[in-house]
DNA sequence: ACCCGATATGCTCAACATGAGCATAGCAGG
DNA sequence: CCTGCTATGCTCATGTTGAGCATATCGGGT
């Protein structure tokens, strides 16, 4: 006899020095007791809570004390085998993830921030093509395409890689995040690809080195790959970035977040005008403390622009360079 | 005791004569036994189907016959009185949605086809603004909001009605679907309204007369509005539509079932100008058997378009007039 | 044979948006 | 009063988009 049971996931963001950050909490997930980084999660209550989103905002407050603003249904995960002690246990645990974007950074006990690009170091283009994908994705992939067992399968693992990081001439999509995980994951260059396969049947051991970018408990990478993907493709067409502002910033720091999310750098000037004639802030007047310059001037989110545009977004006005 | 069940709905589309339909059954869903539609649901066996989208295709396939292609996950519904019936047997059931695109127009012996205008008539502006919306939509809304409690809740309520249905100088939105159903819900101007409240205390009975519109089962309207507006949104930036159009097609095929999906009318030459500088298509050489007029150059989709473009879709030319 | 009604397709043009980069402004600190 | 720094303004070539005129090519009637 089988029981379902519903988990909460939160992927919880905010952005600070530039540096997009999501909340984790400790797991002990292997059988060994090795200890790895997970999502915060926890269970429905059938009874209680009459919406999934209060379930999940009941729990991260408990827990963490964080009193979630913006919240977003991401994705529901159910495949049978994502918990494999749960299975065992003749338990199918549903998650439904969210994403939640925060301003301040107060911590909890359990919690820690960490940077999102330590778990996807291949994600982050704001210094340059990283080198990472040259010297170890690409020819790691390429190994695999080559084991392909039919002409057939190669072709299509070849198609898949090309798009997906932008190789063969293809271009680069900042939001295929989740896209170019799965990939990874299948092409075994993940340690959780290893782990799970060990966890149904025990013995096979990791062999190849695995890629930089720190693995998360169950399949919580994935969740996080969606969410950056997610959020990637929603700033370009809803103005969700002033949840991760102050209310009142610089034009610079707008655009350092935006640059934190997509993982590009932007064209300043061009950013300018463009979140400007877009109606997407307003000058307040004021000028900002000093940082290094001449003073910025500070800007406030300005929502009427939600009644004039149908999809305001900060379209980002392309890769400088 | 509360147990929880997983549902799965699916919302399954095809576009036939210019008219986008969705498969529907019916259901005794009112303790009266008065029959409405519903959208195929099933559940997922926990123990049998390996994931969530193989539960969804196999019972369809065994209830409709029909064998899905895409497939894409929508949106998780867990509201604890999503179905009032359900919670007095103790029972809580979370209905993980899916939008699924097919071609063919095999029916099934239960199911049958239906314009999913008819459940939203003031979403198809192909012929000009629906008058509905001035003729009841508007008042009915405009006495929701004079009715509000206090002047802030009347604020709030003026700001959410003219963004969603873009009165008031605001512009349409036509991914909005969701936003705009939900506030008619919420002003009471749809029946499900009414017969929800009435399962929750019995006695209340409906007044005010509803708006067109035919209203569905369960919160099946509301699955419906997600999927109509992420389809909208979708088409824009993924080839999906492809998916809904045969392998060979003229221009004006693709544009009729863009027009359908999006519910406006738009510039033939410029959406064939966008659609050819896009990449999204490749002519064949062959042509149309004749339609009326002079005969129309054969197209098939450009799969290279996917290395090529990161975000490729039918980024409407438009509205015409 | 020629005209009409329908579509299909080509092309033009003005208005606007975008990618790049030069130039100037206004602060702090030696 | 330089120098280093960031903020802001502006220009310019190029692309993209909204509209609409013009022509092509079919079937069918007269």
């Amino acid at each position: 006899m089988t029981t379902v049971t519903i988990g909460l996931n939160a992927v919880i963001v905010a952005v600070t020095e530039e540096i997009p950050r999501i909340l984790t909490v400790r797991s002990r997930s292997t059988e060994a007791g090795a200890s790895e980084d997970a999502l915060p999660f926890g269970p429905l209550d059938p009874e209680a809570d009459r919406t999934l989103d209060r379930g999940l905002r009941r729990w991260v407050e408990e827990q963490t004390g964080l009193s979630l603003g913006y919240v977003e249904q991401l994705y529901t995960f159910g495949d049978r085998d994502r918990d494999p002690r749960a299975r065992q246990r003749g338990l199918r645990v549903v998650s439904v993830a969210y994403l939640a974007l925060v301003r301040e950074v107060s911590v909890g006990l359990e919690a820690r921030w960490r940077d999102w690009y330590e778990f996807f170091p291949w994600e982050d283009w704001r210094a340059g093509r990283p080198e990472v994908i040259d010297r170890a994705i690409a020819p790691a992939l390429e190994a695999w395409i080559a084991a392909a067992p039919d002409a057939h399968t190669r072709q299509e693992r070849r198609e898949r890689t090309d798009i997906a990081f932008g190789l063969g001439g293809a271009s680069w999509d900042g939001e295929r995040v989740l896209e170019r995980y799965e990939l990874l994951y299948e092409a075994s260059l993940v340690p959780e690809a290893w782990r799970d396969r060990a966890e149904r049947q025990p013995g096979e051991e990791s062999l190849a080195s695995p890629l930089p970018g720190r693995p998360m408990a169950f399949d919580h990478r994935r969740i996080l790959a969606t969410a950056l993907g997610r959020l990637r493709g929603k700033i370009k067409y809803r103005p969700v970035v002033f949840e991760l502002l102050p209310p009142v910033f610089t034009l610079l720091q707008l655009q350092r977040v935006v640059e934190a999310l997509a993982g590009v750098r932007l064209h300043k000037q061009n950013f300018r005008r463009l979140v400007e004639n877009a109606g997407l802030v307003e000058g307040t007047g004021r000028q900002d403390v000093q940082t290094g310059g001449r003073p910025a001037e500070l800007f406030v989110f300005r929502r009427e622009v939600l009644r004039e545009r149908p999809a305001p977004g900060v379209g980002l006005p392309h890769v400088r360079r």
